[in-house]
DNA sequence: ACTCATCTAACTGTATGCAGTATGCTGGCA
DNA sequence: TGCCAGCATACTGCATACAGTTAGATGAGT
C-alpha cells in the first residue's frame, strides 16, 4: 500500500498517522518482501537507525506484529520473524479453505453486484500485469481480489481473520508464483473464479476456492 | 489463570516473565470480566497505577491487544475496548461456526483418545461445578473444552484464530450464560458434544456444535 | 591444542522526562 | 440566558536513560 501523497490539493482533513502503525506497516512490508527473513532476529537499534524512529515506537510497533501473530516474542532476546514449517502452511490453508468457503457462499447471496464488478475490474488490471510481466503489481492485485472476495458479504471478523493469516504467508506466496508454468496455473484459477463469481453460482466459487488454495500448497511447498 | 506460585519447592527452571505478557493477560481478564466495559478508554497512568507497572510495558501490552483486535487504538487519544455490535456478534459466531466445523471434523478422526479423555475429564469437572452453582469455573471449564476440542487436531492456525475470535467475546459469553434456565440449556448441549465426541460421530458433533453457537447467540443477543 | 572459566560488550526490558494535542471549563459577549 | 473564544489541565506519543541479562570473546590452565 502507498504512502499518503503530500498533495497540496487535497481538501480532506489531515490524516496524523501515529508512528508506530507506520512502523508497523512497513515492517509488514519487510517480511513479505522477504527483506527480513522468517527466523531472523528483530535488531532494535538497527532497525531504528533504518527507519529513523526511537526505539519506542518501533517497539510498540512489533508488539503488534506480535498480537497479529506474524512475530513471536522471545524473552530477554527480543522478537523473531515467526518461522512457518510446512506443516503450518498445511494448517493455514487448510484453515483459509474454510474461510473462504465461508465467504464465497456468502459473497454469491449476499455481495453487491457493484462490488462484483469491482473485484471483475481488479481481475481485468492483474491480467494486464500478467501480460506486462510485473509481478510486484499482480500480487498486490492477487491478494487485492481474495480480500475483496472475502470482504463482499460484510463480515468484519471473517475478513479479520482471513487477513491476520494471510498476512503470515504472503512472502511463501509472494515467492511461490515464480515460474511462468506456476503463474499461468494461477492466471487461469482466478479466471475461473471471476466467472462463477459473475454468475453467483456458490459451490462452483467454493470448489475453484478449494483447488486455488490446494494448488497454493503445491506450488509453495518446496520453498519451505 | 493463577498467576505463579512461588513455591520454593519447585524444581524446574523458573519462569521469566517479561511485565508486558503479565500485564496483557491482566488486562485480557479486566476485559472479560467486565471491570474495564467496553468502549471505555484505557487511562494509562491509573492503569499503572492499579497494577503497579511503568507505562512503557502497560502501552506495549495495550500494543498486543490491539493486534489481536481486543482493543482499538484511537490516534492521540488511546485506546479504547472494542465495542461489539449485535452484527459483530453474529458475524463472529458464523465464523466459529465455520471454524468449529473445520475442527469437528478432524477431531473426531485425528483426535487422540488421550485428548478425548482429558476433555471428558473437563467436562465432568464443568458438571460438578454446574452442580454447586461455580460460576467462574464453570465459564473457564467451559471455554476450556471448546478451545481443547478445537486443539484435539493439532493445527495451531486454527487454534490461533479462534482463540482470537473467542476472546473479543468472551465479555458478553461470560455474563450470557446468567440465568437458570440459559445456564441448564448450555449444560444439556454440553453433555451432547461430549457423547458425540466418544463416539467420534463427526456430522453429529458439527450439528450440536452449530446449534450450540446458535443458542449462543440466543443467549446474549439481548445484552447488547 | 583443547577446554573451561571469566569478562566484556551488545541488546533487551523498564522507567522517566518532555512535547504536542484534545478536552473541559471559565469568562466575556450578544 | 445562550453561545463562542480563550485558557488550563490532563493525557497521549515519542525520546532517552538506566538496569539486567544473554551471548560471544579472551585468556589461563590442563
Amino acid at each position: 500500500m502507498p504512502t499518503q501523497p503530500s498533495s497540496a490539493t487535497t481538501a480532506g482533513p489531515i490524516i496524523r498517522r501515529p508512528l508506530q502503525e507506520e512502523v508497523a506497516t512497513r515492517l509488514r512490508d519487510l517480511v513479505t518482501q522477504g527483506i527480513i527473513p522468517a527466523g531472523a532476529r528483530l535488531n532494535e537499534v538497527a532497525l531504528c537507525a533504518q527507519l529513523g524512529v526511537s526505539r519506542t515506537p518501533l517497539r510498540e510497533a512489533v508488539r503488534m506484529l506480535a498480537g497479529e501473530g506474524l512475530v513471536e516474542l522471545v524473552p530477554a532476546r527480543g522478537a523473531v520473524v515467526r518461522r512457518l514449517t510446512l506443516k503450518d502452511v498445511a494448517d493455514s490453508l487448510a484453515v483459509l479453505k474454510s474461510l473462504e468457503a465461508l465467504a464465497a457462499r456468502l459473497a454469491c447471496t449476499e455481495g453487491s453486484d457493484a462490488g462484483i464488478a469491482a473485484i471483475e475490474a481488479m481481475h481485468d488490471a492483474m491480467i494486464a500485469c500478467y501480460a506486462s510481466n510485473d509481478r510486484l503489481a499482480y500480487f498486490k492485485l492477487n491478494q487485492g481480489i481474495h480480500a475483496s472476495i472475502v470482504a463482499l458479504p460484510g463480515n468484519a471478523t471473517l475478513v479479520w481473520a482471513h487477513d491476520a493469516i494471510q498476512s503470515r504467508m504472503k512472502h511463501i506466496r509472494f515467492i511461490g508464483n515464480a515460474g511462468p508454468q506456476k503463474w499461468a496455473g494461477a492466471v487461469a484459477e482466478h479466471g475461473e473464479m471471476i466467472r462463477c463469481l459473475k454468475a453467483r453460482d456458490a459451490e462452483g466459487l467454493v470448489a475453484i476456492l478449494q483447488l486455488h488454495l490446494d494448488r497454493t500448497y503445491e506450488r509453495v511447498k518446496d520453498l519451505i
